[in-house]
RNA sequence: GGCGACGUAGCCAAGUGGUAAGGCAGAGGUCUGCAAAACCUCCAUCACGGGUUCGAAUCCCGUCGUCGCCUCCA
């Protein structure tokens, strides 16, 4: 079966195809940095980190651009009330968020334009716009003229009409039509200008990427992606620029992740979300759980659907961690034929296929997950069989090429152990013989105080072993 | 109010016409001095009400409920 992609533009799933062979040009709007990110952009990111590692499993070449809103309102606000300069602050950030792709162990992006990289684009852009009669200026503005785009409304499926209804636009005098967008805006005193045909400014929030695209990746695209509250209007208005300017189809898929939900003390279930105060840092995160929790946590809900963050989620894919993890465990015999060995290998190519089945489905990554935890009953099953040598090697491997498709680590969390572990076996040592001398009461005591200490001990046929709880 | 998504066991969740994957939690068992881990077994008729069909969780209509967007937002 091929794969299959569900695309807001149509509101259903449709095959996928590229517009050149092989090769897939991926935008994904990042984040505006005039904060701390927290695991809600996580979320986004790693969703999109999933697909293109699929992509890339599945032979395609990706090329994924993702920019960083580096000039905007919240910015400049931000950095008047902590007295900085706003370029300053967004950099910051920006060194922040690359730190944050390694920590959460993302593909980086093919590219990362700014806003403020893009300047000479963007204004001969809102150029072209206004060439045509899509767009005009007004006192130092510029403002995109909606009503000269005939299919305005066809990603977020809404119409003109009902959108003129609503109240909560706020006219504006300078607009010809309360729809109207801006797409460059008039620099007040003290802050960062751009000089342009219409005066110093700055771009408004969609053009950007409407023009980062065009530079970097050309005039059509295969996917677009983004948090699905970027349809309306980020998303809307970025098609409605890029087909105005350009007269063609722009994005061919628009894939749209669910939104992460903080369950609150109370109960209540809401976005998480700066403005509610409801999140948690993406170092917050790492600091207390490995990125692969997190990875697991996204991948355990369909991507579109929102995701609902609170302690039993998190405990659950603690859990799903330790498991996976249970398969990479050396064997512990050696048989390396026979009916034993033919039945994991069977079951590996049978999981294998399921896994790629559930991914060809809009990327189901439950679905994945599944096969994942079928190949680790599997490989458990052959090693209490006394399965060993190259066979089950090459079976653990395949494994790893798996669960490095989606981006999983699966890494004993190795801190301080080049420290503590002479000491660990130590006390392992002492608590063998103890064992051998019957003395089970002070052997248990150091197991507990290990254990308190956050060791595991576990013992096996084969002697005990330790890890990090 | 408008638009959209969704409602499967205690929880997360796969399945989109032929009699319910997987994970967590729980129960029993194997192993162990005891644990832990691993392995085995058990644990749901799919929000509700109609309809279409030989047959529906899966299609249609309605009701209730949840979330998102309509303003900055991943």
């Amino acid at each position: 079966m091929a794969l299959q992609i569900f695309n807001t533009l149509t509101g259903v799933v449709e095959p996928f195809e590229t517009l050149e062979p092989e090769r897939v040009k991926m935008y994904v709007c990042g984040p505006t940095v005039y904060n701390t990110a927290h695991i809600g952009h996580a979320m986004s990111a790693l969703v999109f980190d999933i697909i293109r590692r699929y992509l890339e499993y599945r032979g395609y070449s990706v090329q994924h651009v993702q920019n960083f809103t580096d000039v905007d309102d919240k910015i400049i606000q931000r950095a008047n009330e902590e007295g900085r300069d706003p370029l300053a602050l967004a950099e910051g950030y920006i060194a922040e968020w690359h730190r944050h792709v390694q920590d959460l162990n993302l593909l980086p992006a093919t590219a990362y334009p700014r806003a403020t990289t893009t300047m000479n684009e963007i204004i001969a852009l809102i150029g072209t716009l206004i060439e045509r009669g899509h767009a005009y200026a007004a006192d130092g503005d510029v403002y995109f003229r909606v009503r000269t785009d005939a299919d305005y409304g066809k990603l977020s499926h809404r119409s003109v009409d009902s959108m003129r209804s609503g109240a909560r636009i706020a006219p504006d005098e300078r607009k010809e039509d309360p729809l109207d967008f801006a797409l460059w805006k008039g620099a007040k005193p003290d802050e960062p200008a751009w000089e342009s045909p219409w005066g110093g400014g700055r771009p408004g929030w969609h053009i950007e990427c409407s023009a980062m695209i065009f530079k970097e990746l050309g005039q059509r695209i295969d996917i677009h992606g983004g948090g699905n509250d970027l349809i309306f209007p980020h998303h809307e208005n970025e098609i409605a620029q890029s087909e105005s300017a350009t007269e063609q189809s722009f994005a061919r898929y628009w894939v749209h992740n669910g939104m992460l939900q903080m369950r609150s003390s109370a109960g209540v279930i809401e976005k998480m979300s700066k403005s509610l105060g409801n999140f948690v840092t993406i170092d917050d995160f790492l600091a207390e759980h490995p990125a692969d929790v997190l990875r697991l946590m996204v991948l355990g809900s369909p991507y579109r659907a929102p995701l609902v963050y609170d302690a039993g989620t998190l405990a659950e894919n603690e859990r799903k961690l330790e498991r996976l993890m249970s398969a990479l465990r050396p064997a512990a015999g050696t048989t390396a034929s026979g009916p034993a060995v033919e039945g994991l290998e069977a079951a590996l190519r049978q999981a294998r296929d399921s896994f790629e089945t559930a991914m060809d489905n809009d990327f189901n990554g439950p679905g994945a997950t599944a096969a994942l935890f079928e190949m680790v009953r599997a490989i458990n099953t052959a090693r209490d069989a006394g399965v060993g040598g190259p066979p089950f090697d090459a079976v653990q491997a395949t494994f790893r090429n798996i669960t490095g498709v989606l981006g999983l680590q699966l890494e004993a969390q190795a801190a301080g152990a080049e420290e503590v572990g002479p000491f660990i076996e130590l006390l392992i040592k002492t608590r063998a013989d103890l064992r051998k001398a019957k003395q089970f009461a002070l052997a248990d005591q150091v197991r507990n105080e290990l254990a308190a200490l956050g060791v595991i001990l576990e013992d096996s046929p084969q002697g005990t072993t330790w890890r990090w709880k």
